[in-house]
DNA sequence: TTGTAAGCGTTATCAC
DNA sequence: GTGATAACGCTTACAA
């Protein structure tokens, strides 16, 4: 390994100026930084992250903590990170909390241990302490803090607009996938869709999942067609399990959306092509990111940005697994 | 922050003590080491790894290079990764290369630059000579290269699996999705795809494509189509792939599997609730990470391991894209 | 304009 | 058993 050092001896000069040149601070004369740069060339020298970050405290790492890379939907949140990241010269160490306290904390502390300059957390316990204690921007992504920045999707409205667009669509015997209860835009999007459905006084059934494992969802659709069979809608807890839905309803032999309406949420990219293509509330998860890592980048490079949290729009996407209106068919 | 000065000052002895207690080396009296593990609760001390990374020229950090986790395949690859790595207390640091040598290469360099243990990569320039000058150990993911260890499937057996199954299944005019050309595996499957379907004689047309990009994936379907009316058989080079084609055909119509059979590659999570359900050759993702991640680890622990690769097996998935044999509905 | 040297938080060597 | 201390590779006062 070639150090500052090597390249000090090599190029004839103290490691100091070797060190002003790479960081372009302070004073040093033309032509001996050319000579400094054919040296650093020759000996194809690349500065050593970890001493610099002893020195300064601070690396340039950033911390990403995920529910799960394995549910379509936060790939595409990473991405949206790591492409802005990428811009700064910034790198993530990367780890999947399977919604799990003790994982997640562990995480936590690698990162902090690694002195990473920001955490960016898709995390169920915005409040914990472990959170709180921490000297260095958080901003949290897909959820909800009080303490904290975040970037998130109005859920909310999600849910109000599914349940309206199934209500005009036609459907009158309604069941709702609540999703995991400590997962708050699961909860959000349930919230909103009740409240529509109570206001319109339209039967609605709820089922609860505990998580968003495909298994899981699976189970949930079979399971609903048992107990509510006569449901001719549903609004699914995200678009996995959207399709589960739709999956079990064709195996039922039920027609989709003439028999049976099915909306998801996320829009992930698959759902474009599943047959008939799934209707759903769109949550734009790769700006998501994007917008999280630029939050974070203003957060690093001056402190003094007051706490301010992003809320993204969402939008009903109209496809196969809904009827179409009136007046979309003119 | 709180260091290791600060835990001795605290419990009354040197730093060297408090190292020694916190890596188990050393002699260290029974009464020392109870005041210095309360000290070290007290304070809520955690070494500093950054620190530890620079005296020991070693992190606990591997680097882990994917083409695009936005694709379904390789988030599975990468928590069979991650879990594994997790047991040894290992972290990742994470990139997405699409499939560009420049992003790679800069990759590779910040892995170097924060003291990796290790790379796990899964690329399309094995043999590249930033590969070649590494000192620590490398795993290829998904991957083959002569001189370090991969895990890989066998890709050119599932590509004969794929055409013989078509075959058997009645196929006789079948398209073929080449996958993008500098893709290994791609053009393995490929290739074991038209040997036999060259042995056997029967009709088939190429379908190139550039990249595995969901875009250029339902592109190609709809092009498939127009070119080929008449295929009655598509072997596409992953399952995204064979979704879009799957998506496309019913879209126009086609009975699937009746008027057309399709089989993809992989095996991802959502294969089994497209409608019909996709057959595929299915590839181990989650273990062939945790295998990668097992061998990673073995290299680390005692590098005279001798370069050993992994293959893992394929297997055919009949689901509801192909049809059923008559031995098979017995 | 450049060099010397202290210091970042650890670990490991060597005295005691 | 325990404590000083050099060293890891870098940055930045401070001197020269």
């Amino acid at each position: 390994m070639v150090t500052i050092k090597d390249v000090a001896k090599y190029a004839g000069v103290s490691v100091a100026t070797i060190s002003r040149v790479l960081n372009e601070n302070g004073y040093v004369h033309e032509d001996t930084r050319r000579v400094v740069e054919k040296a650093i060339k020759e000996l194809n020298y690349t500065p050593n992250e970890v001493a610099r970050s002893l020195y300064k405290r601070k690396s340039r790492l950033i911390g990403l903590l995920l529910p799960d890379i394995t549910n379509p939907y936060f790939p595409q949140l990473a991405r949206g990170v790591e492409d802005r990241m990428q811009q700064s010269g910034l790198r993530l160490i990367f780890g999947n909390s399977d919604e799990s306290q003790q994982k997640e904390q562990d995480y936590i502390q690698t990162f902090v241990q690694n002195n990473v300059v920001g955490i960016i957390a898709s995390t169920n316990f915005p409040g914990m302490d472990f959170y709180r204690r921490l000297k260095i921007p958080v901003v949290f992504l897909d959820r909800i803090s009080s303490d904290r920045p975040a970037v998130y999707a109005d859920g909310r409205e999600g849910g109000r607009i599914a349940a309206q667009q199934m209500i005009e669509r036609g459907s009158r015997q309604i069941a709702v996938l609540q999703g995991p209860a400590h997962v708050r835009p699961a909860q959000d999007r349930f919230q909103g869709a009740v409240e529509v459905l109570q206001d319109t006084g339209v039967t609605y059934e709820v089922v609860q999942t505990d998580s968003f494992t495909l298994d899981e969802a699976q189970r949930r659709a079979e399971e609903l067609f048992v107990s509510f069979p006569e449901t001719d809608g549903v609004i699914a807890s995200n678009d996995m399990a959207a399709i589960a839905v739709l999956h079990e309803a064709l195996r039922l032999g039920k027609k989709v959306p003439e028999d049976i309406q099915i909306i998801g949420f996320d829009d992930i990219p698959l759902s474009e092509l599943v047959s008939p293509s799934l209707s759903t509330i769109r949550q734009p998860a790769y700006d998501m990111g994007k917008q999280a890592a630029e939050l974070m980048i203003q957060l690093i490079e001056n402190d003094d940005v007051e706490l301010k949290s992003i809320q993204m729009p969402v939008q009903f996407i109209q496809r196969g697994t809904t009827r179409i209106k009136a007046e979309e068919s003119i």
